[in-house]
RNA sequence: GGCCCCUUCGUCUAUCGGCUAGGACGCCAGGUUUUCAUCCUGGAAAGAGGGGUUCGAUUCCCCUAGGGGCUACCA
């Protein structure tokens, strides 16, 4: 058996939809499931389309999610070049061959003309299309007299390849997916092939390369199910029957709410990104969010996309790249589209923070501190940093998550103000951090022994006393153990916060 | 419009003819916690409809309905 080789083509039109790096990333789990090579390959066949940076967006972000490929431009690998547009000369023989065998026919007509002949055929109710009977009324060398075709040729007019479909025949394929599919060949127009700029189509373009790339395996999205046909077609024709490689059409991503497929609008207005990473639109200058700028870690994006449209039987949710390389089938793959959840991905990427070490976190956050003008020394965030990941599912919540490690309160939360703000509490908040304040060493174990022994003397209900003393230096109702914050915030800053409190909030 | 694909809780899904239909997110209730979060326990919540095939259909087939995709000298 041959070695499995997947490739993931997109063409560098913009950045990288997650549905595509969802695609990356089924094709490199293929892949690596089974020892093969994963191939990115560049298809940049319509000039007209090229946009600035967007193949280098692409490498980035698939750098940035670990499922870099082995092969590819900039990368190398036996079967370059990998962009379609420095392949230019490679489709030419396969053009020729096809021509001459007769599977395909040149054509003149214009773009004014290819519009009238759909007018007039929608006019009478007929499917417009350049097809098996409409091409007869059209100006291609299957009309045209050979003289007049090398005269027009001779003379340098512009013409496009078509392919020549079949009248009558059963195209039937098999998806690794969906089974097998079949459609009625003539129900598949002539698609043009070879463009008037001498480029390959992508019809064209990715067949003859999958089989130059010895590709086993085409994973790609469902939207290029109804162009299956004609590719099988293509290989028919070119003879290359016998080494096709074997079709996987993945159900698509739909929006959250509502019809059709996951678009950037939908994440612009539920607040959520559908990029990986940030992208900059070179002509507009407009801005685009990422999945890595917004907080989100690469193995819980990995996680996220996995699991839509892909789930294991033993209901494991939880995947590391590698345990999905393990895992992955595609006899696994789901046919119906899936809904995007934005909960359930801020769900995975929570658990992907509690289960990060701290250290790994560390950076991420002084970073992030750093650009809020905040300095602490790794020490004390490493100190803080456990305490409050499992209340965040960002990074960038962290702060707001324990702001009151950086900054004395400024607001206090009015609710618990009312209920819990009370002389006892007060009284014995002074009372305990005097004693605190003789404490040999100030750490957590001594304060939570300290303050027990105190609630004893003075036989004081704990919730009537604790929630004082969390008001007056967090501010907040809620958060990790208090001891360990008043050790971590340290003896004189907690003795400054709490009499501020007392200040303005006398009882 | 035509062609193709699809259809289990609100969402992601398990089930490859035997089901009291399982799990996860979210939601609700309880427990743990001074508190919030975590964690634990429990709960509500699904097989689009109609025909077949079968001893038996969520599972196989057909029809209807609904959803999605494609329908360019774009990928």
């Amino acid at each position: 058996m041959s070695k499995v080789r997947v490739r993931f083509a997109p063409s560098p039109t913009g950045p990288l939809h997650i549905g595509g790096v969802r695609t990356a990333l089924y094709n490199y789990l293929l892949a690596k499931k089974n020892q093969g090579d994963f191939i990115l390959r560049i298809e940049d066949t319509d000039q007209t389309r090229f946009v600035e940076g967007a193949e280098q967006y692409i490498k980035e972000s698939l750098s940035w999610l670990g499922i870099s490929p082995d092969e590819g431009p900039g990368i190398g690998g036996n079967f370059g070049p990998y962009r379609q547009s420095e392949r230019k000369e490679m489709y030419q023989p396969f053009v020729t061959q096809l021509l001459e065998k007769g599977d395909a026919y040149y054509a003149f007509d214009t773009v004014d003309e290819l519009e009238q002949m759909r007018a007039r055929m929608k006019k009478t109710g007929m499917q417009p299309r350049y097809d098996t009977t409409s091409r007869m009324s059209m100006k291609n060398s299957l009309t045209l007299s050979k003289d007049e075709v090398e005269k027009r040729m001779a003379e340098g007019a512009e013409y496009v390849v078509r392919i020549k479909m079949p009248r009558k025949e059963e195209i039937k394929f098999h998806d690794e997916i969906r089974g097998y599919v079949s459609v009625q060949s003539n129900q598949i127009d002539d698609k043009v092939i070879l463009k008037s700029d001498g480029l390959p189509t992508y019809h064209l373009a990715n067949v003859v390369d999958d089989h130059l790339m010895g590709i086993t395996h085409i994973v790609r999205g469902e939207e290029w199910l109804p162009s299956a046909p004609l590719h099988v077609m293509l290989y028919k024709f070119l003879g290359w029957e016998n080494t096709m490689p074997k079709m996987a059409h993945l159900p698509l991503i739909l929006k959250p709410e509502g019809k059709g497929k996951l678009s950037k609008r939908d994440g612009d207005r539920l607040g959520f990104p559908v990029f990986p990473i940030e992208w900059k639109d070179p002509s507009t200058g407009e801005m685009s969010m990422g999945y890595r700028e917004e907080g989100y870690l690469p193995e819980a994006v990995i996680n996220i996309l996995a699991l839509l449209g892909w789930h294991s039987s033993n209901n494991e949710e939880i995947f590391s790249l590698s345990s999905l390389v393990n895992e992955f089938s595609l006899s696994k793959v789901n046919k119906a589209g899936a809904r995007f959840d934005i909960d359930k991905a801020k769900w995975f990427n929570h658990q992907y923070i509690i289960q990060k070490p701290e250290k790994e976190i560390l950076d991420d956050f002084s970073t992030y501190l750093k650009s809020n003008n905040i300095q602490k020394n790794d020490e004390y965030l490493l100190k803080i940093i456990p305490m409050i990941k499992e209340r965040a599912n960002f990074i960038h919540e962290f702060l707001q998550e324990g702001e009151y490690f950086f900054s004395p309160p400024i607001e206090y939360d009015s609710k618990a103000m009312k209920k819990k703000w009370k002389t006892v509490g007060v009284e014995f908040g002074k009372e305990f951090l005097n004693k605190a304040n003789q404490l040999e060493e100030y750490n957590a174990e001594n304060l939570h022994q300290l303050f027990h022994q105190l609630i004893e003397e003075k036989n004081v209900g704990i919730g009537q006393v604790m929630p004082t003393m969390r008001l007056a230096v967090t501010g907040k109702a809620g958060g990790p153990p208090i001891f360990e914050i008043l050790s971590v915030i340290g003896q004189k800053e907690v003795q400054k916060r709490f009499t501020e409190a007392v200040t303005k909030f006398p009882v």
